[in-house]
DNA sequence: CATTTTATATAGCCCGGCTATGTATAGTGG
DNA sequence: CCACTATACATAGCCGGGCTATATAAAATG
């Protein structure tokens, strides 16, 4: 007896919501959630433009801008100046960027493990693909995606 | 050829502060997760101390005294004396808190529910089953959680 | 009854999120 | 070439969630 889709949604972002925190308790790391999410924006999409950098996000352009300058310092990204539009500032993660990523999901995995050390196989099957289906509207959704596969919501005339 | 346990739960989280984004946008609500994460704790709860809702809800005390401070004046909470004991304070969600909530994951499951719509059907399952596996654990993980079923962690001596 | 422990509240900080607005560069019609 | 509009990003300033440190008050304990 499957449950609706609407009740299903409304499930994923509460129980979203309460692993979130877990996650925060369990790596409890100096770093916040926005850094190691913008982060892995960039390292999918490589140079971007801040506003679209925002907008993959989904965060403001002020935040988007906040956010890289707090990345900057760090060292974790750099801004590249447009040779064709000086308005226009490139954004890419650097290598140290790419390290510390990967360094916090292997921190944070970790973290969680003892929490899902005893997942049967098939739950671990079963989340995975979860985790595919998600990243995949995820990304198609991207209101500003230049490709323009999938134009899921109002469909501007 | 399942991806070990460990890359699967980094990429849980990473894809899990996406969606969060995605579902901030999408339904603009003017209240903040933090409001309906702790309504969702009360309501599963029933009536709950303090102390026991911020271990629950994975914040610290001080942040559970704001947040219910604010579901009062909202009018979603209330608080309770306890007659055996003059220093806690039961909090329990009100019909208006639960209505409140109601409407929000409706709203919510709405907003969301164009980007899932051709959703295939199997895909649908494992979202569902995925979600129930996670929430199991998001709760049997509770660290106060008196019933003591599994001591997933440190298992203190 | 003095002391310690426990439950919650308060103070005060930082950061992420937003809207509104400023500034500088591109584009464009005359 | 110039005035004007449009665009890309930066700045200002607010709100709220998150935290630690600490205060307060009630219970428990010797």
């Amino acid at each position: 007896m499957p449950t609706d889709l609407h009740t299903i949604l409304g499930d994923l972002v509460s129980v979203n919501h309460r692993l979130t925190r877990v996650a925060a308790h369990a790596a409890n790391n100096p770093e916040s959630p926005a850094v190691w999410r913008t982060l892995s924006v960039l390292l999918q999409s490589g140079s971007i433009r801040l506003g679209a950098l925002a907008s993959r996000s989904r965060v403001s352009q002020p935040t988007a801008t906040k956010l890289v300058s707090h990345l900057e310092l760090r060292g974790w990204a750099t801004r590249l100046a447009d040779p064709l539009d000086a308005r226009v500032s490139q954004t890419a993660i650097t290598p140290a960027g790419e390290a510390a990523l990967l360094d916090w999901r292997s921190e944070l995995a970790a973290a969680l493990l003892p929490m899902f050390a005893d997942l049967p196989a098939d739950d671990v099957a079963t989340l995975e693909r979860a985790i595919s289906i998600l990243r995949d509207r995820v990304e198609r959704s991207d209101p500003s995606d230049p490709s323009g596969l999938v134009v899921p919501f109002g469909a501007a005339s």
